[in-house]
DNA sequence: CACGAGACCTGTTCGC
DNA sequence: TGCGAACAGGTCTCGT
């Protein structure tokens, strides 16, 4: 079914352009960043690159600065590095940072001039050499901004999850200074950056933890032990490149190592009792009623 | 400070 | 077959 409709939609439009965006936490951002600066072939590096022009689609695309001032003063900059924080990719220019979230929808597509703009495309960019920079973004939530100063966006946020620096003493403290859930506490950015939707889920299952457990009541053990958990599925979404769900295919391949999420009623992975779909924080949320028990 | 509801958006899938 | 409801990777703002 999805592909006939692929099919239909190839001989009418370009391949690379026509997928809407699958979800973009730590390691599917992580892998997009990787292949912005390394390349991945025929895709070029965009390091070295100079940007001739960019055109905005979706005026609230530019969120910083507006539309019109963004289009000037991004032309001529050059891509002098290329790295994330949390779920943003930093491209950091000759004069300022071209900083980008992106947000549910969001994908960026690389293509050789000329190329027919894809459905979906709210952002491009052209680079003098003739290769342009799609965003594309078929809900309209992703934000790019062009910063002097990107601290001004990310001095707000968390520790990476990945970073050495982030001690199991240190999780544990900054979990019981809080009196929150577990799951939304680690969907919050400004406690701990790039953990989504998924990767909680995920994680907290990994640790046997109940998503609504109270984040004062751990032990430093059971605290070391979720950090250890959310490290795990965070390397191995990015061994796997991301995951990729639903009809939309991105390269990913994580999805097929999902314990919980969007496996309600599927047994679980670790004792076979069914998963349980339940709403906390208004957000999806999947577990075992078994490994992971009501605090 | 913690938390829920509503916004922002569009597309697919589900249930009747 | 059709049609509205539910749901989706994220985050922001406002009211309690």
């Amino acid at each position: 079914m999805i592909l006939f409709k692929m099919i239909g939609r190839l001989q009418t439009q370009t391949p690379s352009s026509d997928t809407i965006a699958p979800m973009p936490e730590l390691p599917e951002v992580e892998t997009i960043a990787n292949r912005l600066r390394d390349g991945r072939p025929p895709e070029p590096s965009l390091l070295g690159k100079t940007i001739a022009r960019a055109e905005v689609y979706w005026p609230k695309t530019a969120a910083e600065p507006p539309a019109p001032a963004f289009r000037q003063r991004i032309a001529g900059q050059r891509v002098t590095a290329i790295g994330r924080r949390a779920k943003f990719i930093l491209l950091t220019l000759s004069e300022d940072t071209l900083v980008v979230h992106l947000r549910m929808s969001g994908d960026i597509h690389l293509a050789k001039d000329p190329q027919p703009f894809g459905r979906f495309n709210r952002l491009a960019l052209w680079f003098t050499d003739g290769w342009q920079m799609a965003f594309e973004d078929a809900r309209k939530f992703g934000r790019m901004w062009l910063l002097a100063d990107p601290q001004t966006l990310l001095g707000g946020l968390g520790p990476e999850p990945l970073e050495a620096s982030l001690t199991p003493a240190k999780f544990h403290a900054r979990l019981t200074t809080r009196r929150r859930a577990l799951k939304p506490l680690l969907l919050d950015q400004a406690f701990l950056a790039g953990v989504g939707n998924i990767y909680a889920d995920e994680a907290l299952h990994l640790a046997r933890l109940h998503p609504l457990t109270p984040s004062d009541s751990l032990t430093p053990a059971q605290a070391a032990d979720l950090l250890k958990a959310i490290r795990a599925v965070l390397r191995a979404g990015i061994k796997r490149n991301g995951a990729s769900i639903d009809w939309v295919y991105r390269g990913g391949g994580y999805q097929h190592e999902f314990r919980v999420y969007q496996r309600t009623g599927e047994p679980c992975p670790a004792c076979g009792t069914p998963i349980i779909r339940t709403t906390v924080g208004q957000r999806g949320t999947h577990y075992c009623p078994r490994c992971q028990p009501a605090p």
